[in-house]
DNA sequence: CTGAAAGCGCTTACAG
DNA sequence: CTGAAAGCGCTTACAG
């Protein structure tokens, strides 16, 4: 605080006003906010951070192989927490993790919160159990995660938010059989991920409860992304012996890509195949046939689940803290009456 | 380095290994590296950027009104910068700055630069000239930017990517005309950042160079995004007075837009109006009819500016920087001879 | 080749 | 209410 020592006062008020400490005269303040605004003074954040403020940052970690750019749901969650840390003035460093399993990937994780680059990490599209994250827990780092169930794992300063899959599933199947669906297949998500799971097992679960029998052929896996759903509906139109009415997509990504495969097919959509899925994302209003889907309001999750981390960062926490949110069913044009 | 010293010596040789400098003995650097390995030590980033290195952080500030979510090509550019500098283990602070004039915005932006908290920034979809950056400029920061054209500004912290308009505008009428389209439109972009204008203006020449005559009820004002190009499809066709058989969008968001608008109207495209755009971003391809379009290798400019600005980071630099890319047409469904 | 010391820019008890 | 001093965790001339 050198320069702004031109106030005529010492480095300690200047370091009271700044941080806006009760015990400095309105006088005071004033004289050497007026020197600060002048010069143009922004306090180095080093300098703080090493005198034991906080770095003011969050670190997210995006992991997922497939090409990041291509999914529009990353995209609305890096700006959901980007923008709601801004609103509490803290910054966002963001990383990809391509693959969590690769040795230079998790030191260099590792790394960020050691170097204490990070106040705090948030973490996105992992697997529902994954060591280096429960390593980062273990070590006391405040971790916020998308999706994850973990029994008996209850620490404070892991902090979850979760989609009521089940809920949603229900929504989906009451839809669909009212709709006079009996023969309903499933694109799967990645299995090793929360949602992933769930959302097959609710499958077969409200195939169960609504006594309809799973065909294993209309089971097929997939991987979240477009991608995936264009082989997966590929390998099912292959087959050619029966085809379901309709067809539950894990993400709306996987449901373009189902759409790409069955236009190659000439299969009209939904007169052929009604097809619904989860996510209701960006893109899904735009596309031909627009997508009747599970509007899931990512945004808003991010948004609490990053001021919750910003508010533990700045006054702790001593509870497990999981928050879970609802769906709604927004109906376009994919399904259909039969 | 308090708890290496378990090695036996001194924080300046464990910072010695660390900073791997030649003059530490092979057997030396061993007995340090491996109590380092064993305690799980990462130098405290403040310390080292407080001693005068530098933070090995860019600042990456993406401006834009719309809702960046929507862009696909915002996610673009982030992840080419994320990963490009994680490849030389950089970190990126990514910033949303929605409005350029706020004054909080601008403050906060400042204030990422005058605290110390990024080496670089990296700007992109700001407007030509924008005092923000021009200010920074003059304080001596290294900026880099994408999309710029400025007369008579050439400091050698400025760092500039750009794609050429003006090539790619010619491939675009080329193709056209080869088409016989001869009543051509344009949906255009924001007027205030270089592409924006410039297509515009290469689209005036082209005109004139072909032989054409602009007809100004078919140049529709635009933002580069989907709603922009829906709306401004919508005043061209209510009017109804005449359509151009071709049209150019100033970018493939535009041309979702219009798509969107062509369809409520019951037009068929290419069979009632063709229409090509710039960027081939990553929908492109799957939407319905595939666009025709410029492909843009955004991915491979980001990458180039951050790795550029880095190594000014690390070495310096005594010279203006801009470098130019190219664009090669990409025919799909969107355009039809007549 | 390596250690002791100074210094980077801040904050915060501790006195007064 | 406010200043002098210590300390945060590093790096880097400076000696030796």
């Amino acid at each position: 605080v050198e320069i702004a020592k031109l106030a005529g006062v010492s480095r300690s008020t200047v370091s009271r006003v700044i941080n806006n400490y009760p015990n400095v005269p309105k006088k005071t303040h004033d004289k050497v906010m007026k020197v600060i605004e002048e010069y143009n003074y922004f306090p180095n954040i080093s300098g703080r951070t090493l005198a034991g403020k906080s770095v003011h940052v969050l670190g997210l970690f995006i992991v997922g192989s497939f090409n990041i750019s291509v999914d529009i749901l990353t995209n609305q969650f890096i700006s959901s927490v980007i923008e709601s840390a801004s609103s509490r003035n803290y910054h966002v460093l963001t990383s990809i993790i391509r693959n969590a399993k690769d040795p230079t990937s998790i030191k260099n994780v590792k790394e960020v919160f050691f170097q204490k680059r990070i106040d705090a990490g948030i973490f996105v599209g992992a697997a529902n159990h994954e060591p280096l994250i429960e390593e980062l827990i273990a070590e006391g780092f405040t971790i916020g995660i998308f999706d994850q169930e973990l029994k008996g794992r209850s620490e404070p300063n892991r902090i979850v938010v979760n989609y009521d899959t089940t809920e949603g599933t229900e929504k989906i199947f009451h839809y669909l059989y009212g709709l006079n669906h009996r023969k309903i297949g499933i694109l799967n998500g990645d299995l090793k991920r929360f949602t992933g799971l769930t959302k097959y097992q609710e499958f077969v679960n409200m195939m169960e409860k609504y006594d309809l029998s799973v065909n294993p052929s209309w089971v097929l896996p997939g991987d979240f992304n477009e991608q995936s759903g264009y082989q997966a509906m590929q390998t099912l139109l292959k087959k050619e012996k029966g085809l379901p009415t309709a067809i539950i997509a894990a993400s709306d990504s996987i449901a373009f890509g189902a759409l790409r495969a069955m236009n190659e097919y000439a299969l009209k959509i939904p007169d052929d195949i009604s097809i619904i899925s989860y996510d209701d994302h960006l893109m899904s209003a735009f596309v031909k046939p627009a997508l009747t889907t599970m509007h899931v309001d990512y945004t808003e999750m991010m948004r609490q689940l990053t001021l919750k981390i910003i508010s533990i960062v700045e006054e702790g926490n001593d509870q497990f803290i999981k928050m879970m949110f609802g769906s709604e069913l927004v109906i376009r044009d994919s399904c259909k009456k039969i």
